[in-house]
DNA sequence: ACGTTTGTTAACCAATTGGTTAAACTATTT
DNA sequence: AAATAGTTTAACCAATTGGTTAACAAACGT
């Protein structure tokens, strides 16, 4: 037996603490609404997470771990750039269209809260560039692609992928579509980007 | 003379919300925080505001003003693609280099409050695609350009150009440098971006 | 069966927060 | 200079908020 009876009430708990603090982040998150989002005491989210400070961290961390191999399958996978650009482009998207929330949740809050960055730093599945640096500094030797700086190009490579999820209001409201030729526009970017990426350093 | 004798308290207090507001948000702001920052009474943001909601619309379409122009650059005027891109990154980066804040803030508020962004679209200068569409429709037909769907172009240069600003703790812990180099890459983005772009379009 | 631990609730509490008020102060008008 | 209008302040207030408590219920070990 564990130290708690059964996780039911936890977990309703953290998904409701979720949905609540990635609509309002934590300024604007109420311990009353997670408390009501979750349809239990308000007591019971202090009996399992202490204090609001924890329980924001504990969705936090959840969201992050959900987020960091997405990234990790660029930086230290070891199949050739191009094809690499593809599929993370593909999975990428596919993967924010579930939880379209998920990156302005975490830069929002990593903006609010410095402290979080050399929180997440410690993770042991934290994205490092390090790999992927040798890896395009190899193509460009070799001449499959033009010489490009590889931190620009992964900063390039992230803002095509994140950028239209994080800003969607904004873009909408430019674009003049609703929410369905958005997504529609979204499910094209799969390989629109690829290609985009692809034509922009390729020999 | 005018409703209020001088204008010097007031401009005072709108220069300190938007540091506070821009900072902390509109959920994190205080008022006192704001008045403090100001070194004025908190009666007073009230009494030139009437509320904090309304102050901070003050500010968030102060923040609008000063970015729907940069925008407009690259969407309304005349000069030929290529040159209105590399125009357009340059000037951007240079303007969000002096207004860091500016960008995840608007897109973060909006986010928040999505009422914002019919408030927003009724401006006269809000920025609109259209006359971009025709543009790259046009070159496309004489040939300087590859087939892309202008949306999709739109989106790419503002990702681009945008979300290394709005994201800046995130890349910069992923990219493992410090403030100093991170505005070193910024600054090289200026031309990097340009070419990126360029070469994924041109034929 | 019975005491103990774990889970849950309603009521409560202290601190914070946006906002108000009434009085004081300052400048302008006449 | 007296009346008036605009500006500023300290003190106050009601509502909200995160968090606590004490009593109660359910489950478990023995």
């Amino acid at each position: 037996m564990t130290k708690h009876k059964d996780n039911q009430t936890e977990e309703k708990i953290l998904i409701a603490a979720q949905q609540v603090f990635q609509a309002k982040g934590m300024d604007g998150a109420r311990m009353q609404e997670i408390a009501d989002e979750a349809s239990i005491n308000k007591a019971m989210l202090h009996y399992y997470y202490r204090s609001k400070q924890l329980l924001f961290e504990a969705v936090f961390n959840k969201a992050f771990a959900l987020l960091a191999p997405q990234l990790n399958a660029i930086l230290n996978d070891d199949s050739p750039l191009e094809q690499k650009i593809r599929s993370f482009t593909h999975n990428y998207i596919s993967f924010m269209m579930k939880y379209p929330y998920l990156p302005g949740f975490i830069i929002q809050e990593l903006h609010r809260n410095p402290k979080f960055v050399e929180n997440i730093k410690s993770n042991v599945a934290f994205p490092n560039i390090s790999k992927f640096k040798i890896q395009v500094e190899e193509e460009i030797e070799i001449g499959t692609i033009v010489p490009v700086n590889a931190e620009q190009l992964f900063i390039n490579i992230l803002s095509l992928n994140v950028f239209p999820f994080v800003a969607s209001p904004l873009i909408k409201a430019f674009t003049n579509v609703d929410d369905k030729v958005y997504k529609a526009m979204l499910e094209d970017r799969k390989t629109a980007v690829s290609d985009f990426i692809i034509n922009a350093i390729k020999k």
